[in-house]
DNA sequence: GTCTATACTCAGATAGAC
DNA sequence: GTCTATCTGAGTATAGAC
């Protein structure tokens, strides 16, 4: 369950650990506290001493989630230097790069598979799959659209119509590449999606050179 | 809770409509036997009458919701009758709204819920969502696109990358609609969205008669 | 097909010794 | 901060009377 080298890690964090890789298989209500702390090595009243209560877990790991996936979105007022250096091409396979290799971290990758488990139940997922998500990534599209259009790098569609064809696609392709990885399945099917969309989406939004 | 008229339900059908709202809000693990006999009015026991176990009631919702997911599509052997007798504009548009009837339906709209609540513990849930819903729908659009296509009503693309430009947006903007729906919130935003998308897609894949 | 009664396991959580 | 011990309730499921 590659949960080796937990030597160095506190407490605390061994059962934030657990219960992420339990959580995001079974989802909250499939996981006991008994089982947790089984597999981390310690009674399960010890675990009250780090945590008020086994909510409090899944509160910790949302919390984490969140400042997480903030850092994939550059800041706003960086957006302008970068957008000036860049091709659209190369801001969008930057993009796709670093968000890449955010799922590529196991551990992000189960945050994920934690909030789609649990965003029913929990409003808290719900919101920060609404916010965070969607609304924080599409914005931030908006914006960048929005200034290459202004320098003449892009075609003046509407930005939030722009914002939309590039990043509603990505949102379920990656939901797909997720439960393939999750069934240890192929993904390079998914990921070409992922790279012809890109490319789909460039040639028609930059003018083409015919 | 809209559980008024179940006086003409079996037992059983009683069971699962239960079920359905339960599971769709709590997730399986989430939900008690008890809880569900106790809101159907029947002793614990009576329930094992009807279904073997707890898992045998998810896996009966499973095998429902299948079956009701694959009215949605129209069979192969019609597919060149009604493609040639329509424009794109109002095959996408149909299929439209086959999908907003299907979704608006109160059970549907709980099915989808337990399926992405479970679709990372229950393999069953990932087969339908990979196979039936996913490459379902695609594979449908791309037999229809071709067929498009021959009829010189569609630009000539690849089949594959139309079917995922069209299809995958839907996916996670309908995710959304399903949050929202969730929360009581406006869902008109996202509805838009649909539809600018379709309009979009139309725009690019079809002849502009300028 | 429904009930009562019951079995048995497991849940989350706390008190208090060390 | 960890342990032992224990509580209380809830979990799924079965046997057998009606």
């Amino acid at each position: 369950m590659q949960t080796n080298l937990t030597e160095k890690m506190s407490t605390k964090e061994k059962i934030l650990q657990v219960s992420i890789n339990l959580f995001s298989q079974k989802g909250y209500s499939g996981v006991s506290v008994r089982e947790i702390t089984r597999e981390v090595g310690i009674k399960e009243s010890s675990l009250y001493n780090h945590f008020k209560n086994k909510e409090e877990i899944l509160e910790s790991i949302f919390s984490i989630f969140r400042e997480e996936f903030s850092k994939l979105v550059p800041p706003f007022e960086f957006l302008d230097e970068i957008i000036s250096k860049s091709t659209v091409e190369d801001f969008l396979l930057r993009g796709y790069e670093n968000f890449r290799t955010h799922i590529n971290h196991p551990v992000n990758e189960k945050f994920w598979r934690i909030l789609y488990i649990e965003h029913y139940r929990e409003p808290l997922a719900r919101e920060i799959f609404l916010n965070d998500i969607i609304k924080g990534t599409i914005d931030f599209l908006e914006s960048a659209f929005e200034k290459f259009i202004q320098l003449g790098k892009m075609k003046a569609y509407p930005t939030k119509l722009l914002a939309s064809e590039y990043q509603y696609p990505l949102f379920s392709m990656h939901a797909e590449y997720n439960m393939l990885r999750f069934d240890g399945k192929d993904t390079s099917e998914i990921e070409q999606k992922m790279k012809d969309h890109i490319q789909f989406f460039l040639e028609h939004v930059t003018e083409t050179k015919n």
